[in-house]
DNA sequence: CGCCTTGGTTCCTTGAAGGAACCCACCCTA
DNA sequence: TAGGGTGGGTTCCTTCAAGGAACCAAGGCG
């Protein structure tokens, strides 16, 4: 879809949009997580080119985020399953779930809720800081330059870290 | 860049990504949190057509994540900004940013950091229990239809849920 | 006047998405 | 042994979005 690739901005958001960002990739994860494993299941759940999802598997294989895991063999089949890595992106995109929970879920509410094991209660995914615990929020944040920046000569302003030479 | 439109889907995930998940919204969307407000200083930053760039910009501007503002009149000139609900979005790319530093930043670090301006440290995004305040991990939560959930008759297993029709 | 800046729009080419057909190994049943 | 079903793709063709460059218009500005 995009001959642009962000795999090499210094950016994390770049990086996490290039590998899980394009287009189905994170309705995917979220089937696999939901229990769709294999390639027809997801494909007739989501109705989309059995050519595209074969190379968005293929995608996120070679990227760490699935396993393709064989369950039987004679025939051989296989399934695709979270790597830890996967895992912690779906936790991720339960923010994103949250946020169309909030904005976009209109009269009829969400259409998936969590209960959270150990407490037991429906819970809205929060982004929340890893010192304090607090909400963490766009306005509640100063942005700084990282270890992994790369700061161009003759340019100011913190975006500037970010471009893409 | 997709001909099939994720909005309708009963699933926030999905109702997300149709709003902010296109290729290069989600950059765009930081560069104007991070202070590039404008369309040329955008441009430039990203290095993205300026066709693509104005129909992005026109999109969440629909969308009510960003808000066209004139500066000054004479000659009229206005930048773009984040919206209640744009800020709001910012804030579930923290936990992207989040696994991208975690996951692909490698030897050199996270690019940015964001420093808490309530606690003074350095944070780390998490994605917290609404409720307990405890982390909240895939593994960790069990999902179950809401109010909005749209089950079909012949079918089984959360994921289907999610079916398109 | 001619040039610069901002904020786009138009045009053309390339390449990804969508859709349908096809394929192959293996199993089952009659 | 023929025929059909299933899982997991691949191939082919058409359509439409992305990329890139040129162009444009309103308003300063020297």
């Amino acid at each position: 879809m995009q001959r642009t690739s962000l795999a090499d901005m210094p950016c994390s958001i770049a990086r996490t949009v290039d590998l899980a960002g394009e287009w189905w990739t994170p309705l995917i994860l979220r089937d696999v997580y939901l229990g769709l494993t294999r390639f027809d299941d997801i494909q007739a759940n989501l109705g989309i080119s059995r050519k595209v999802l074969a190379g968005r598997l293929e995608r996120l294989v070679d990227g760490g985020v699935l396993e393709r895991r064989p369950y039987q063999e004679r025939p051989p089949r296989h399934e695709y399953v979270l790597t830890t890595k996967g895992l912690d992106l779906v936790r991720a995109f339960f923010a994103l779930m949250a946020w169309g929970d909030r904005w976009t879920a209109g009269d009829a509410g969400p259409p998936m809720r969590l209960r959270h094991d150990s407490c037991g209660e429906l819970a809205t995914p929060e982004v929340a800081c890893s010192h304090c615990g607090k909400p963490l929020t766009a306005e509640s944040v100063t942005p700084e330059p990282g270890p992994g920046a790369r700061v161009r000569k003759g340019t100011s302003g913190l975006a500037q870290l970010f471009a893409r030479t």
